[in-house]
DNA sequence: CGAAAACTGTGCCATGAGGCTAAGCATGCT
DNA sequence: AGCATGCTTAGCCTCATGGCACAGTTTTCG
């Protein structure tokens, strides 16, 4: 995955994948095995292992490996680093229209 | 881009570069066009129109022709698809916390 | 012990993403 | 008209992604 600037590059490039959407979204429900999760999509093992592994590189998931089972877990917090680049957005965007009200109001406050 | 399974694939994807981030982010602070926006980054125009393409046809941003300059708007709306997925997550993860609050509240309420 | 279960590792392939250069328009300015 | 500006098109390259098959490895069970 080369390395990316940020983490949100990795978050977000892994949730643009619908199975891995998917998988999150059963984890949501409460842990699984690989063997579990896997049944449910329609694709080899060492496939969907990919996608697992991929999940957990960018921290959205976190396995662990008791006997021969692995069993993933959904990591919650991961997802707020989306929820704050959205919020960050919209700070932006208020921002903005901020500026508009106080030039529609008091149009020679304009600077810029 | 081959074809997405759902729109949120592609905005995902589409917001998984930092390239296209930092345009959705300047966008935000309102219109402005290909030029100037390409300006701010390290890469040659062609480039950088294949990343407003992208946004573009993942509907993340608007763009206008006029005369020989292209203007770029921002579509904040396109954003609450990201919003929503999110909202669905906290719903599900919450439905199950929900189930364990009753298992301990009630311990013979468990079904399946 | 021997076989089944549940991954894991390796290697291969096709496609697409993201960059680049080099031309090629269309528009606007003088 | 002639030149500069601002995108566009085309073609090419490299690397990452998402799949696959097939051959291990480690546990577990009878």
């Amino acid at each position: 995955m080369a390395q990316f600037s940020s983490e949100l590059d990795g978050v977000l490039a892994a949730l643009a994948d619908p199975t891995r959407r998917a998988v999150v979204r059963r984890l949501g429900g409460g842990p699984m095995s690989v063997g579990d999760l896997a049944r449910e999509f329609p694709m080899t093992l060492p496939s969907f292992m990919k996608h697992v592994r991929t999940l957990e590189a960018n921290g959205l998931v976190r396995t662990v490996k008791s006997g021969r089972v692995r069993t993933c877990e959904l990591r919650r917090g991961r997802l707020a680093l989306v929820d704050d680049w959205l919020a960050e957005q919209r700070r932006v965007w208020e921002a903005r229209t901020d500026r508009l009200e106080r030039l529609v109001t008091d149009p020679k406050e304009e600077r810029r």
